[in-house]
DNA sequence: ACGGTGACGCTCA
DNA sequence: TTGAGCGCCACCG
């Protein structure tokens, strides 16, 4: 409910990582929360980036789930999965299509 | 300090 | 495979 706009050093790491993530690529929240030192902090991830003040300077829409869904989006999961389309992911029934081969690593 | 919330992840039926 | 439940972590009032 509560936008907060301060940037906690969590998601200062995960803002860091997110902005290694190459375009027509994605990560998962939980790859994310591993690579900012918490592997089990996959929500508060998804918190973080719910707050997100970087918009597209951060590409948070590049972030999905472990399952290979798209997850949420704070501008509305139909708008992330057009993004993702925009940059040459393909995303089939809110799934991303060849998921495991368009994740990127750290 | 405490309890509630949420763009998640995994296990079980 | 799909759906429901429980656990995890960080942030807010």
């Amino acid at each position: 409910m509560n936008r907060q706009k301060e940037i906690s050093g969590f998601a200062n790491q995960l803002y860091a990582l997110l902005k290694k993530v190459p375009k027509g690529k994605v990560t998962t929240y939980g790859a994310l929360a591993k690579a900012a030192g918490r592997p089990r902090a996959s929500r508060a991830v998804g918190n973080a980036l719910n707050a997100n003040p970087f918009a597209p300077q951060v590409p948070c829409h590049r972030v999905v789930r472990s399952n290979g869904e798209v997850g949420g989006f704070a501008g509305g999961t139909d708008k992330k999965i057009r993004i993702l389309k925009d940059e040459g992911v393909a995303v089939k029934n809110e799934k991303i299509v060849l998921f495991e081969e368009r994740l990127f690593e750290f």
